[in-house]
DNA sequence: AAAAAAT
């Protein structure tokens, strides 16, 4: 099956070819064809699966016949995060090369002027979140009453985040009369009940999961104690072959410590979450997508859909609570036919939780153990919760910490399955390797150092000083953090760190990242070419 | 338990 086969006009076939695609994805030829015919459609596909582009192009070549009225735009894509938002506005972009079609792209965190001044000018495509499209509905700033193409995209999602309401809202504002396509990677009974509300005598396209995870990425798992979960990050970071990784935490504030561990030990790396400014939020993922930024530490704001089609690595730095997210967040790796490798840092008191996600993955994550860092087992006690930094209960007394120890020993004991070791020579070689790459980072002054000798770093370990300083930055960084969250409503995260004295605003770029990684001596490491594919 | 989204 080709895509000149499915009806798609000239231009827009064009516009596909010289982005190199020829062949239609599963879900683009089951889809394109009905949307053509101005069906409604209930697609049931993750992202990844060629979603977005089954309903941009059709979209393109319905909405290229016909001219947008001002305020009165003529179609409407609704998605969940500001991210996926942009992501479908550049699919625009690229697929609309040859049709004059008028796009509006509607986000929080962006100035009101901009986008009311092209909803003034007349659009064709709307693309929004649901918050700022609501926003300028009330306000006055859009009329719905010339929708003729109403797209809700990642609808389980929308349920997840309290966007129901919103939307359930946004459609009743719409003409009864208009074609509608719904899109959920699950189908639990919610959403099921919206399809029916909002769909007429829909076609149901469902393709199956991208791949399934497991045929393209490697997963493993390393079960260690709380505070040894960022040496075992970098450790895994300096050793495996990363070209460049998510890493995903659980917590808002986790995301600053590790971002700051980590740039304080040299890596380059950047951080993303949905408190920070929606500039910085656009700067990071751009930098990450340019290679510019090699390792992204950020929340679950990044683990559905970002379409990045080279990453290496996905790092689970926390292991996280629902096990559908474990699913999406390894998704950013082994993406387009590539093979990716996934690595899950538990804490004991993570049993449950990787428990219910090899239940939905339906098998095993290979544990894999770091030399030099102790290994823990997990723990499988009823509420975890109450074990960690969790209040107890009301009406229970206040556990000691030892009882807290014995309960974590007499949970039952999980088999690891074997281990390949990795020779010390082979870890060197690849940290050796990794650290090479690294130095091409380097700016350019800086490459044509005399390398014969050992190099000088800015801030050596070890120097009193030094050390003292780094002690209160990370001091300042807690206590900025602290102080952020105790804020009703966080409106600013420039993560520029503590102020370094003697360069007035301009520190040059690499005193801040000039710390080289880690020596490591040797990684143990299940199979890790082996690992089933 | 937390993250996402409007200010």
């Amino acid at each position: 099956m080709l895509f000149s086969e499915l009806g798609l006009g000239s231009e827009v076939l064009r516009a596909v070819e010289e982005v190199g695609y020829t062949t239609p994805t599963p879900i683009q030829e089951k889809a394109i064809p009905w949307v053509l015919q101005g069906r409604d459609v209930l697609g049931c596909a993750q992202t990844g699966t060629g979603k977005t582009a089954s309903f941009t192009l059709p979209m393109i070549e319905i909405l290229g016949r016909g001219r947008a009225k001002a305020r009165m735009p003529r179609s409407l894509i609704l998605e969940p995060t500001r991210e996926l938002a942009a992501q479908v506005a550049e699919n625009f972009e690229l697929y609309g090369k040859y049709h004059k079609l008028n796009m509006a792209l509607l986000i929080g965190g962006e100035s009101f002027g901009d986008q009311i001044k092209k909803l003034e000018r007349g659009v064709d495509v709307l693309i929004a979140t649901p918050g700022r499209m609501m926003d300028l509905f009330d306000r006055g700033n859009i009329l719905l009453t010339d929708i003729k193409v109403l797209v809700i995209d990642e609808a389980d999602r929308m349920l997840d985040m309290g966007f129901i309401p919103d939307i359930e809202r946004i459609v009743s504002l719409l003409p009864r009369k208009r074609q509608t396509l719904f899109f959920s990677a699950t189908m639990p009974p919610e959403i099921k009940r919206l399809a029916d509300k909002f769909l007429t005598t829909p076609e149901e396209v469902t393709v199956s999961a991208p791949a399934s995870t497991a045929t393209t990425v490697a997963q493993h798992l390393l079960v260690v104690n709380e505070q040894d979960k960022r040496e075992a990050l970098r450790r895994l970071i300096a050793t495996d072959d990363v070209k460049n990784a998510f890493i995903f935490c659980n917590r808002k504030k986790d995301i600053a410590v590790v971002h700051g561990s980590l740039v304080k030990h040299g890596f380059n790396a950047g951080a993303l979450h949905g408190d920070m400014v929606q500039s910085k939020r656009t700067e990071t993922l751009e930098a990450f997508k340019a290679g510019s930024i090699d390792l992204l530490v950020c929340s679950d704001v990044a683990a559905r859909g970002i379409d990045i089609s080279d990453v290496s690595h996905v790092f689970n730095f926390d292991t996280p609570h629902h096990s559908e997210d474990y699913v999406h967040r390894i998704g950013r790796t082994g993406r387009a036919g590539k093979l990716g490798r996934a690595f899950t840092i538990a804490t004991p008191e993570d049993g449950k939780l990787v428990q219910a996600i090899e239940k939905l993955i339906g098998k095993e994550i290979a544990r894999f153990t770091i030399e030099g860092i102790e290994t823990a087992e997990l723990s499988f006690d009823a509420d975890p919760r109450r074990r960690g930094r969790g209040a107890p209960k009301k009406d229970e007394p206040r556990r000691s910490g030892r009882d807290r120890g014995e309960r974590t020993e007499r949970a039952p004991r999980v088999e690891r399955p074997a281990h390949v070791h990795v020779e010390p020579e082979a870890a060197e070689a690849a940290i050796e390797a990794h650290q090479h790459k690294r130095e091409r980072h380097e700016p350019r002054h800086d490459r044509n150092r005399d390398r014969s000798e050992p190099r000088q770093d800015t801030r050596p370990e070890g120097r009193g000083e030094f050390r003292r300083d780094e002690h209160r930055r990370d001091e300042y960084r807690r206590d900025r953090d602290d102080r952020r969250d105790r804020r009703p409503r966080r409106d600013e995260d420039d993560d520029r760190g503590p102020p370094v004295v003697g360069f007035g605003d301009d520190v040059p770029a690499f005193i801040l990242r000039a710390a080289r990684p880690p020596k490591v001596s040797a990684v143990e490491i299940e199979t890790v070419d082996g690992v089933e594919a």
